[in-house]
RNA sequence: GGGGGCAUAGCUCAGUCGGUAGAGCAACGGUCUUUUAAACCGUGGGUCACAGGUUCGAAUCCUGUUGCCCCUACCA
């Protein structure tokens, strides 16, 4: 054991022994520390608690600072008021990082902060390990993550951030709310794995001795729901992905999605550059305070591109001169651009990679991005113009896609046929492919209206919201090894 | 998966050419009734990530392992 932990077990006992409990089970608060902070001069019976973060003892006098969910608060203990006994234990057996309540009257000291004088200190909490240093506090970022409680305690931009979370999460459930849409929860256990292209984690149920898988996404569930009469659902729903791990991706995250009968991708999205920009009014006032705190221009009509449009913006390749792969990855090599693995690629996989290449690192400003290759999206709806593409949008904001959203596909004759595919490719050893999945086809084979659905990752939104590069660092404890 | 970097006291960090471990804060013992990183006097605290190797001698050089970070490839 450490030095400053056996110290501290040692105050434990000489605490009890002075008929203190080191750890009582209440304490009656009159106010917050920035409550009390508001208060008139001179107001009594002023009760507040906290985590003590300072302390600056002098022979009869002390001063401290303690912190509470809301802020700081000094407080000020004189012996002569508060009697010797505690005033004894409080030099001897209470050390920085203890709980602490206090009740007193507001005053403000000689050097003009505002400071609630105890007339009565009550013990709330002994602490058996020391804080991080005061001045510097803890930036090892290994150790935020390991122990964020820590970091949440020294670092205020980091309970900031956390909270610029909680607040999003919460206005994107009121505003759907608002709009009719209704919240509900699907399996978080799957008997197998669908709605995405990505590899699960895998577990086994023992009483039922059956793989389970962790679900990559709530989507065919919520579309099974719109089969039952749901018009309009969502779901913040904790997915998996058992899949490399970098600053952008996580293996457990969480993402929006929602699905809306009779609505096409056209209206969806349009409803969701209301739905964001409201968000951010919401949360920062206004969108031009949104586009201060974010540096990001979230203010005028985001533009609509096709991707094809982009690539041949940006990469100078007109898609519709190379109708297939082969004459894709000339055309590809002709220019210069270099794609790894490019022999085994699909034309479609061969557009979304030059895309990734050669447009996404010159997005800046909210923009949607539409009609991706139809062999990319195999739970969309066909464009029924252009055979070749989906009737799909994804918002992309600085390079980062935020959300993804198509009109489903509901028609289950062609359901089937591309699952099959998948299914074919899965059994030709791709990991990510998709599985036949009849308990899906039985529901969309009982009749789905004109659907379009969207996901939103929530963590990525959040980290751009808050200019993080590591989605690490918009999750409270993210996996570590 | 490939490449690079980092790991020293509870925390933040020094540590020269390879010569046997340092500071500030925190802790412990004191002084101290208006402090703000309080001040002052005194004291203790180390598996230098782990395991090997080279060497008379390793925190330091070499190899391996573990953990974290960054870049790169892929999935949101």
């Amino acid at each position: 054991m450490e030095e400053q932990h056996e110290f501290r077990t040692e105050k434990v006992g000489a605490l009890k022994e002075a008929g203190v409990l080191p750890w009582p089970d209440r304490f009656e608060r009159t106010h917050s520390a920035s409550e009390a902070r508001e208060l008139p001069e001179g107001t009594d019976n002023v009760a507040i608690a906290g985590r003590l973060r300072f302390i600056r003892q002098m022979g009869k006098l002390c001063f401290a600072h303690l912190q509470d969910a809301s802020g700081m608060l000094q407080i000020m203990i004189r012996r002569e008021q508060v009697g010797e006994d505690i005033f004894k234990i409080i030099k001897k057996l209470v050390d920085v990082g203890d709980f602490l309540g206090i009740r007193g009257h507001m005053m403000v000291t000689r050097t003009g902060e505002t400071t609630l004088q105890a007339n009565e200190v009550v013990f709330l909490g002994k602490a058996l390990r020391p804080l991080p240093e005061k001045w510097h506090g803890i930036s090892d970022q290994e150790a935020c993550y390991r122990q964020r409680y820590l970091d949440l305690i020294m670092n205020p931009e980091t309970r900031e951030r956390f909270d610029l979370r909680t607040r999003v999460v919460r206005e994107l459930r009121r505003l759907l709310d608002d709009d009719g849409f209704t919240e509900v929860e699907t399996p978080v256990l799957m008997t197998r794995p669908s709605g995405a292209l990505a590899r699960p984690f895998v577990t086994h149920h023992n009483a039922m001795d059956i793989a389970l898988y962790l679900r990559i996404a709530p989507e065919t569930y919520l579309k099974r729901l719109i089969v039952g009469g749901y018009e309009r659902v969502y779901e913040f729903a904790r997915c998996f992905r058992n899949e490399g791990m970098d600053p952008s991706h996580l293996q457990d995250f969480t993402m929006l999605e929602y699905y809306v009968a009779y609505w096409s991708y056209e209206e969806n999205m349009a409803f969701t550059e209301t739905l964001v920009k409201d968000l951010l009014t919401r949360v920062y006032g206004s969108l031009d305070e949104a586009g201060e705190k974010t540096g990001i221009r979230w203010a005028g009509d985001w533009p609509k591109v096709a991707l094809s449009d982009l690539v041949e913006r940006d990469a100078e390749i007109r898609l519709a001169d190379f109708p297939d792969a082969d004459s894709l990855r000339a055309g590809i090599k002709a220019r210069g651009f270099e794609i790894e693995g490019a022999e085994k690629l699909g034309r479609g996989s061969l557009i979304d990679q030059l895309y990734k290449k050669v447009c996404r690192p010159k997005l800046t400003d909210p923009m949607f991005l539409t009609s991706h290759p139809i062999d990319l999206s195999p739970l969309a709806r066909r464009n029924d113009e252009n055979p070749d593409v989906a009737d799909r949008f994804q918002l992309v904001v600085r390079g980062w896609e935020i959300a993804n959203a198509y009109s489903e596909l509901v028609d289950p004759i062609d359901q089937r046929k591309r699952l099959a595919e998948q299914a074919g490719l899965k059994a030709g050893g791709d990991i990510e492919a998709m599985e036949m999945d009849e308990d899906y086809l039985l529901a969309m084979e009982h009749g789905m209206p004109p659907i379009s659905g969207w996901g939103m990752g929530i963590d990525r939104l959040i980290a751009l919201l808050t200019k993080q590069s590591n989605l690490r660092d918009v999750v409270l404890f993210p996996t570590l090894r």
